[in-house]
RNA sequence: GUGGAUGUAGCUCAGUUGGCAGAGCUCCGGAUUGUGAUUCCGGCGGUCGUGGGUUCAAGCCCCAUCAUCCACCCCA
């Protein structure tokens, strides 16, 4: 019989990982307290046509890769390829945006039906942020600081760089998009098979392909700069200044499109090159007409989303993880013989509360010496040993395993403080 | 969806013109009574991704299929 494995381009993510994952969990969790932003939870299914209205009836996203199903009484429902569509359903629903303004975030798995490849996976996780009710410049300004602020917390400031562009308005981008299609239609000939594919279905990707002739063709095609309102263009450079003032670096990059439909205005990307073909590890921007498109009141709203797999990948390749990260075990220990040992169950658990430390205790039996490996194994600093001698003198054997320190024995009413004492100097 | 590479022990990988399935690491045990990471000895561990085919004989050749990795594409 075969065996069953897991779906494809759906990962467990084991032990030894899971530690990692909490690192960056708790980091993000933190930066975002900060600044005052509040945790949404949401459902990982939805009606199908959440998406195919906000993401758009178009694009990839919604025509080939979403795992749409027929519940049981014949909807039609999605697992989630993205966060924002739900976040606004969610907040629409509880009328968390009816003239209130709100900074949320949201973590958790999406889907996507894509050929699995490195940094892209078919459930993969998002950590998402999304404000809603302020217009102006100066808090898509707050998000991209925010990420800013992030990136150092986690200690790569130095491997990513961030794409800044406008999108204009949504008639001053039809426009742009029918000028645009005209100039490439009368060069279909010179551009590259996609681009001739995306001209029917996504024209705005075109400008980021990576044909060089396409792009020599886009030189003398229609400038989308042309195209932005006054609105748009002012909102625009009021947020480099603000960004500017803040000292965050960013390139501008004219050809900076996004893959969902309902973008406008800020669109942004932190990018790094570490990871081969899936370099974008946030992206973001402004979708002031979502709520509306979803049967809400115009709610302005800007918000992203960062790429949880990605985020690791970087944090592994760059060794940016700190080894304390992975440790899970302070001390180890362990018995020698049956009366030691249940001496010592009851002693390690009034332990664990006392010192608030992570003991774990050896169960299995076993030589003395295959304790010792497993204890060194294990990540501990301290071993505790237990046996017929000390049991009768009323101590238990203290080991550091790391340092090169005596081992020495320690009276059962002290072992708490000496332990909790051993364990002080190393809590920076 | 397209292209390329790769699937052999839990992990990393050898395996010759087709001829008995291998190593290192891990794990378990031992090297004088209760002391780990080094060293030495021994042991456990296999549907050679899966299904067909060719052959006296297939890990190796042929076909199909699945999966993984990388790139295209797409995107976080």
């Amino acid at each position: 019989m075969a065996r069953i494995k897991a779906i494809r381009g759906m990962n467990d993510i084991l032990p030894d990982q899971t530690p990692v994952w909490q690192f960056l969990e708790n980091r993000v969790k933190e930066v975002l307290g900060r600044y005052g932003y509040a945790e949404l939870r949401m459902p990982i299914v939805e009606q199908t046509d959440l998406f195919k209205r906000s993401i758009g009836e178009v694009t990839d996203i919604v025509e080939k890769e979403m795992y749409t199903f027929e519940d049981r009484n014949g909807d039609s429902l999605t697992l989630r390829p993205e966060g924002t569509a739900s976040c606004v359903r969610a907040c629409e629903e509880h009328g968390l945006i009816f003239n209130q303004v709100q900074r949320l975030w949201y973590m958790g798995p999406m889907f996507r039906h894509e050929r699995p490849q490195k940094g892209r996976y078919r459930q993969f996780h998002q950590i998402g942020v999304e404000t809603f009710g302020m217009q102006g410049p100066d808090i898509d300004a707050e998000l991209i600081v925010m990420t800013a602020r992030l990136w150092r917390q986690l200690g790569l400031e130095d491997a990513v760089t961030l794409h800044l562009n406008t999108l204009g308005n949504a008639a001053d981008r039809a426009r742009f998009r029918e000028d645009l299609v005209n100039y490439l239609g009368a060069h279909v000939d010179k551009l590259d098979a996609d681009s001739q594919r995306r001209l029917s279905t996504n024209p705005l990707r075109i400008l980021d392909s990576k044909d060089p002739q396409t792009q020599a063709l886009l030189d003398d095609a229609p400038h989308f700069h042309d195209y932005i309102d006054d609105e748009s263009r002012e909102h625009f450079e009021r947020l480099c200044k603000l960004l500017d003032q803040a000292g965050v670096a960013y390139e501008v990059n004219a050809r900076l499109v996004r893959g969902l439909d309902y973008y406008g205005k800020t669109v942004f990307e932190w990018i790094t090159d570490e990871l081969g073909a899936q370099g974008t590890v946030c992206a973001g921007g402004r979708y002031d007409g979502l709520v509306e498109q979803l049967g809400g009141r115009p709610t302005p709203a800007v918000g992203f989303a960062m790429g949880v797999e990605r985020l690791i990948l970087l944090l592994e390749t760059l060794g940016k993880v700190p080894d304390a990260v992975r440790q899970q075990v302070d001390i180890y220990a362990m018995a020698m013989g049956d009366e030691a040992f249940a001496r010592l169950f009851g002693l390690v658990d009034t332990l664990r509360e006392q010192t608030g430390l992570r003991i774990q205790l050896h169960c299995g039996g076993g030589s003395f010496k295959s304790q010792m490996k497993k204890a060194d194994r294990s990540g501990a600093r301290i071993a505790l040993l237990l046996g017929d001698d000390e049991c009768r003198a009323g101590v238990v054997t203290v080991k550091p395993l790391r340092e090169a320190l005596e081992q020495r024995q320690v009276p059962v009413e002290q072992l708490a403080d000496t332990l909790a004492s051993m364990f002080v100097e190393d809590q920076e």
